[in-house]
DNA sequence: TAACCATTGTTGCAATTGCAACTTTTTGTA
DNA sequence: TACAAAAAGTTGCAATTGCAACAATGGTTA
């Protein structure tokens, strides 16, 4: 994933910023970050530390359901943060620059090369968070865990192009990924295994279906 | 929905067009567009005409995920339609413009303000399109039909503002959206009418739940 | 108006699933 | 290495669901 800042000048970012009125804060760790400007439309970046993304539902279950790492980016717009089911939370020391969408794509964009390239980079990144999206969205509209199962190994399979792949998160992850009980899960994995579509070991799974 | 022409003057239409190698199909009314280029990372942009989307799951079942309208876009990257699942269909005589998505995000965009207006709208569009994956998936993520309809009523009441809500499209579809059996979910709407939480009378629902 | 097709409603039933409560295994770290 | 915590595995059971097959309703057009 490419930093919205790539191919801009240490300069020239700084020129960016100060045409986007941006703010930045630090936050010590496991502080709330989107407390602070929520209600807004905001685009946020990652520029020290890391945060988690938290995902709390209607019986209080916490669940962290994305990690941000230095130069990832953030928002209202972007994620799924809109109301107060969600909070950001930083992880040691962070810092963050927050600048207001509206504004970002309303400033005028002639012979500012680095706003330009800014704000493509942010089309490639958001054009890859969709494409993200619209693969996990895939293996939701799935109607039994089997099929969820078996469209996100072939998805994996395809991606990697490997009939081996490796999860790149835990089981309880995956669980809440394709939307369903983990342990409902790790039982029909189990049937699977009997029957020979998958073998496992870890987070290494051998794909055996076509 | 913005188009991502807008702001751009047919001249400066005609300058990107040619910067961005792009390529003109025409239709006739229900052929297969995606066909033809099915296998790199383009987007396309409907120009004239309609076009719907259709994914085809295992069993030959057919459905109608998404209607593209003049100014529309879509795309290998920006779409799920990476695989052969899924393809778009012209209604009517359509016209599309493809253009190469890599060359797309790799020209020079120095003194083009056009180029720069484009990808800046562009932004805009596939911004718009994550917010309703988000959407989209936090729905798909309850366990339960009666969880996954009380979350949309209460995104579409929070979208409208009102405690009436109209439905974008028929109860068919909306079970495809929510990723559930029809049949079912017209039981568990059943329910919720006579447990007082909804009214329904066709297209139209009145919420009376928080 | 009749005929047709799409949409919506109904229901029995078997399969799937979530849930809860628990055990076992793995991992991280003092 | 030992211990605690997190992750993964297990299982009974009741609730939910998909599925199938069909009925009723609504809308469109000859």
């Amino acid at each position: 994933m490419i930093n919205p800042f790539d191919g801009i000048s240490p300069h020239n970012q700084k020129k960016l910023l100060n045409l986007l009125h941006h703010h930045v804060y630090t936050y010590h760790d496991d502080q709330d970050i989107m407390e602070t400007y929520k209600s807004d439309d905001v685009i946020g970046i990652i520029t020290k530390g890391e945060a988690k993304i938290i995902h709390t539902d209607y019986y209080g279950n916490q669940i962290v359901i994305d990690e941000l790492k230095i130069g990832n980016v953030f928002g209202t717009k972007i994620s799924a943060i809109t109301n107060n089911e969600f909070e950001i939370k930083s992880i040691g020391e962070t810092e963050v620059i927050v600048i207001d969408y509206n504004l970002l794509i309303s400033i005028d964009n002639t012979e500012k090369k680095y706003y330009n390239d800014f704000i493509r980079n942010l089309l490639i990144i958001v054009t890859e968070k969709l494409m993200e999206k619209n693969r996990r969205i895939r293996v939701l509209t799935k109607k039994t865990i089997r099929y969820k199962l078996l469209e996100y190994f072939r998805m994996q399979r395809e991606y990697t192009k490997s009939h081996i792949i490796y999860l790149p998160f835990n089981y309880s992850d995956l669980a809440n990924y394709l939307g369903i009980d983990r342990s409902a899960m790790t039982r029909e994995l189990g049937y699977m295994k009997e029957e020979g579509f998958i073998e496992t070991k870890g987070k290494r799974i051998t794909i055996n279906f076509s």
